[in-house]
DNA sequence: ACCTAAACATGATTTTTATCAACTTATATG
DNA sequence: CATATAAGTTGATAAAAATCATGTTTAGGT
């Protein structure tokens, strides 16, 4: 959990930098990197960037989770991703002179570092294994966005619910998911009442037991299962 | 129309290169392209690669279309993407050693240009506009991706189709929408008998014209409006 | 031009999921 | 620590879409 607001964070020392694309990065550029970033503290529920605006720079999560999501035709959210530290959020769209097409807020209080797009964009620009690293990183989220259309796609809201408890139980590491019911049923695409009675049925089955809001996995094996099929 | 088998084309006067990410290109690099790449005729529905196997290089398209799939646990196709001429395939996988996570097949006969990876790679290293203009297209595609995900998630399959045929009308250009039934229920992420029965809908609404399988797109702008509501 | 397999179409029915309304429980803030 | 407000829960009902069965048409191969 990070302190009470500002924390400034040193990337040489950074855990964090060892599980992102700055991980291969040698003494020098680690310096460098760490002269460009600025450290930001960010409280629960604060907007990174929203979709439709002009992106200065990306971020890069040392601490905490943020959900990016898009807005459909009623606004109502969709969340895309899900990410936790380690991870750098918006630099796709640091290649292109666009606007943001998705929006990222916290979901938790966050320590988080920002890099302005000139910088960033100087850094892949000397830095071929970073370039490397950028593009296969666009390369599997896209695979990735494959398989979220197919999983929308074909499988039932009991399938996906299940599928997605996995992939949080690994997002959230030690911790018990943490996500409001509509933020949950934003992410597998339902109706929150429909995630709730899901929800509900996975606890008589004793595949999870809620905290109040809070999710723990108990039979992770069997919610796999239940993915797959 | 291709020709009856093989047609050789040169990458100087390729019209669909113009479209295509070596757009750019200048007269030493084109010369270098068409000597590097070969000319394949394709006849309709066969695969140009398939899930799970390794990547031997890209495919330009010059004439045709193919489909982009996946396959869910029950081996039942999802549509991806579709893509027409002017666009190069499988470039993604070129940047990580992986296998293949999706599926490509033509969809009619198609004149394609096969590159190999290693020419590629090379492409890509030699030329920073092109590796420009690849990150902004993956970076597209992620956003397109995005889309993608929020209208299967938010919307009805009525809104599915309507915004899908349009986005055909774009593809077919001058020509008439020419998918399976069981194709276009597998883009807008449907039972084919779903989908006849919606198509029949639109027909009685005069937004459709059928002709046996081809669709003749009769008012588009109130489908654009279906797809939005 | 024929023929056969694949694709298309339609009806009946079931299943899944969304929607609406009402009520209860948390949680954050003064 | 009270309390207002947001989040969570439940039930009833409607709507959307899938599935199954069966018949018809179309297109590709010879």
């Amino acid at each position: 959990m990070p302190e009470k607001n500002h924390k400034h964070i040193t990337c040489q020392n950074c855990v964090s930098r060892e599980k992102s694309l700055f991980d291969t990065f040698c003494t020098t550029d680690v310096g460098r990197l760490n002269k460009i970033k600025s450290c930001s503290y960010f409280k629960k529920n604060q907007p990174l960037f929203i979709e439709g605006s002009l992106p200065r720079g990306v971020y890069c999560l040392n601490q905490g989770k943020v959900k990016i999501f898009a807005r459909g035709e009623e606004g109502k959210e969709q969340i895309i991703h899900l990410a936790s530290s380690g991870e750098i959020v918006g630099f796709r769209v640091m290649f292109s002179g666009e606007t943001y097409k998705v929006s990222a807020t916290t979901l938790e209080e966050s320590n988080i570092c920002f890099i302005s797009k000139n910088d960033f964009l100087d850094l892949v620009d000397t830095n071929p294994t970073l370039r490397k690293g950028i593009m296969q990183e666009l390369s599997r989220e896209l695979a990735e966005r494959a398989t979220f259309i197919t999983n929308l796609a074909q499988k039932s809201v009991r399938e996906r619910l299940a599928s997605a408890l996995v992939l949080l139980d690994d997002i959230y590491e030690n911790e018990m998911v943490n996500l409001t019911r509509e933020d949950l049923a934003n992410f597998i695409g339902t109706a929150t009442e429909t995630l709730i009675r899901l929800l509900k049925d996975f606890k008589e089955e004793n595949l999870v037991k809620t905290h109040a809001r809070q999710i723990e996995i108990l039979d992770r094996e069997r919610l796999l299962y239940i993915a797959g099929a």
